[in-house]
DNA sequence: TCTCTGCGTTAGCCACTTCTTACGTTAGAG
DNA sequence: CTCTAACGTAAGAAGTGGCTAACGCAGAGA
């Protein structure tokens, strides 16, 4: 949830998030909205991927990339759920579990 | 909203936001909560007065800090509706959910 | 008045982020 | 096999962010 927080404070990732929320695009194609470089485009998909919020789908040489609804349904709920004193060790909980999932790259099932 | 999404980003500045997001308190108490020193805090909660995320209430040399539920309510709000509308009406019916449970002041544990 | 408390601000340092340039890799065309 | 397109990655420069130490300032009390 850290990563996911951090993620979207960037402009820039925010949007690139926006462009693939609903269809697929390649790096170059994504790269073409922007003034900065394909290499900074994909150093942010790499962010974005890490936090779990894009997904990947290998095509010969090109790469589509695709927003994750699950990643930002939890950073919404996650967001919604911040007030609420009950929700607070839960949140925190998800945030341990992400965490660790993210540091063995394995998968976690979503709620 | 780039400066409320920048604020929240940190996870100190998360946990402020967690000590005053009910009761109002003084930067000298909320600095007892961490590590680091009082200064800092002061950025901290400079930084999220900024993004109207807090508010200030003066009182003699004590400055007493809350959170700003609209601000945050923005924020959700914002994340929300960042995607398709089918997930917008799901985190507004989750945040509707838990702001009527934190009005019943109630502890039980809720979906 | 003088002193103390509570807080904000500044300067400087260190770590991290973001970008560009250059290079390495893989897949398809010819 | 050679060439090219579409990527990722490494390295370094430049910018940003967070922290501490030191200082300044206003309010309360003796």
């Amino acid at each position: 949830m850290d990563a996911a927080a951090r993620a979207v404070a960037e402009p820039t990732r925010r949007e690139i998030l926006h462009l693939v929320r609903h269809d697929e695009r390649t790096v170059s194609d994504i790269a073409e909205h922007f003034d900065i470089t394909r290499p900074a485009i994909s150093q942010h998909l790499r962010v974005l991927a890490d936090a779990e919020l894009v997904t990947v789908r290998n095509e010969g040489t090109r790469r589509y990339y695709r927003a994750r609804p699950e990643g930002l349904a939890e950073l919404t709920e996650w967001m919604a759920g911040f007030w609420t004193s009950s929700l607070r060790s839960l949140a925190i909980e998800v945030e341990r579990e992400q965490w660790n999932a993210r540091k063995q790259q394995q998968r976690k099932s979503k709620k």
